[in-house]
DNA sequence: TTTGTTAGTTGCAACTTGAAACTAACTGGG
DNA sequence: CCCAGTTAGTTTCAAGTTGCAACTAACAAA
């Protein structure tokens, strides 16, 4: 039979800060765990449609004051034992958004830690988290999602570095501009380069605007 | 402010049946679409529990008899269109089973359907289904996923068969062998051939037990 | 024993990859 | 003004991977 159930959706937004992906937390406002840090999280509206982006979108609003680049629904955690108060179910998504957005945007009550050097957190949010690593780590190897991590306009060097930080391993300077080139996404921005100090300067990029909400992949399959 | 929800599980079960991918579909015993066939699903008891793979288990244990070798959380289905009673959640799932244990089992009321001819089905189960497709797809080009099709024991063509039929497209049988070796999960089945024909038996192999509930990836990566 | 059919292997040319060594473009100090 | 230091970006090449064609292997049936 039936049960009604409490319905939440959670967001694991995740940044690259020193060249480590982090992810962003917020001070709770209620019980439990009230003040503790933990991921920005709320209920489900009736009115909330595409299978919950649309909560996870006003939430994020709401606690950040951001409207992220890139959103995907995660996965849905459900069960017992991760809420003091018994059974709950919570559609989980992640956000990939460039650190300068919420350092400029005023945020109070926002922190960022690296995911690597968590420590315990509320709920089941460690558990959480790691799932969604897992799932960056493994879209990184294949597709341009990392892109969103790195703002409007980059430099190839920056934008090795954190495909470097998704994935936890250093790449091969020849092969990641191969494989970015032969990916397609990318196109230079006319004449601009970053100059950051006594050596040449690198040629500016930015994500074509058809591939601005979707990710492109590469895969090499069987 | 919490809305309490009626919480449903819903679930994609593959087989392969004449070399195609097919899904599994079941006739409803309750309005709305009563007697109309669409994806097996049900209600979330507060007792289902690792985040709602309890309730699918049971869920498919009573509507097909099974206890498929292999079944993920897919996706999380919601809004208000996607339901004639109005705004309502779905944890989708997918299984994965050889066909034989559906054609053996006695199983009243379950047809199977080709995936890539389905008719238009209530709900939102034709989207639902496709996003399965997608899913089944890609990790079939490079994971050991379509082994669960497969049964306890195989030749090599017919997992290639099988590996064909989840891709939609043909593979070249020295680099599917070649890649089947490198990912391991295969062991041979020690004398034993399938013969089926004047022609050369082939070898059977299964899966190693330490794989039997666990993926193995082959990433080519950056 | 020959023929047809499917299983499984071998050889090879074309392509992909990764490391090292290169050239390019800038700043700042002598 | 030029040289050293630093990072950007390209070239070269050897090693590894892939996909096709052609091969050999094992069976049944005629």
């Amino acid at each position: 039979m039936p049960e009604p159930i409490i319905s939440t959706v959670d967001i694991v937004l995740l940044i690259i800060k020193d060249d480590r992906l982090c992810v962003t937390l917020s001070k709770r406002d209620k019980e439990p765990y009230v003040n503790q840090e933990a991921l920005p999280g709320g209920y489900i509206h009736a009115q909330d449609d595409r299978d919950c982006l649309d909560a996870a979108v006003r939430i994020l609003q709401q606690k950040t004051g951001l409207l992220p680049p890139y959103l995907e629904q995660l996965k849905t955690f459900a069960g017992a034992a991760r809420d003091p108060r018994g059974w709950s179910i919570s559609v989980v998504h992640f956000a990939l958004v460039d650190a300068d957005l919420i350092l400029s945007a005023t945020n109070p009550g926002l922190t960022i830690w690296p995911v690597d050097a968590l420590r315990r957190l509320p709920f089941d949010h460690n558990e959480i988290i790691a799932t969604a690593v897992e799932r960056i780590r493994n879209k990184s190897q294949y597709s341009s999602l990392p892109c969103y991590l790195a703002g409007e306009t980059f430099s190839l060097p920056r934008l090795q570095k954190i495909y470097e930080a998704c994935l936890g391993e250093t790449l091969n300077k020849v092969s990641f501009r191969r494989k970015m080139d032969e990916l397609g996404v990318l196109e230079t921005v006319a004449g601009q380069t970053e100059s950051a100090g006594a050596h040449r300067p690198a040629q500016l990029y930015r994500l074509k605007s058809e591939f601005k909400n979707q990710l492109k992949l590469l895969v090499r399959g069987l």
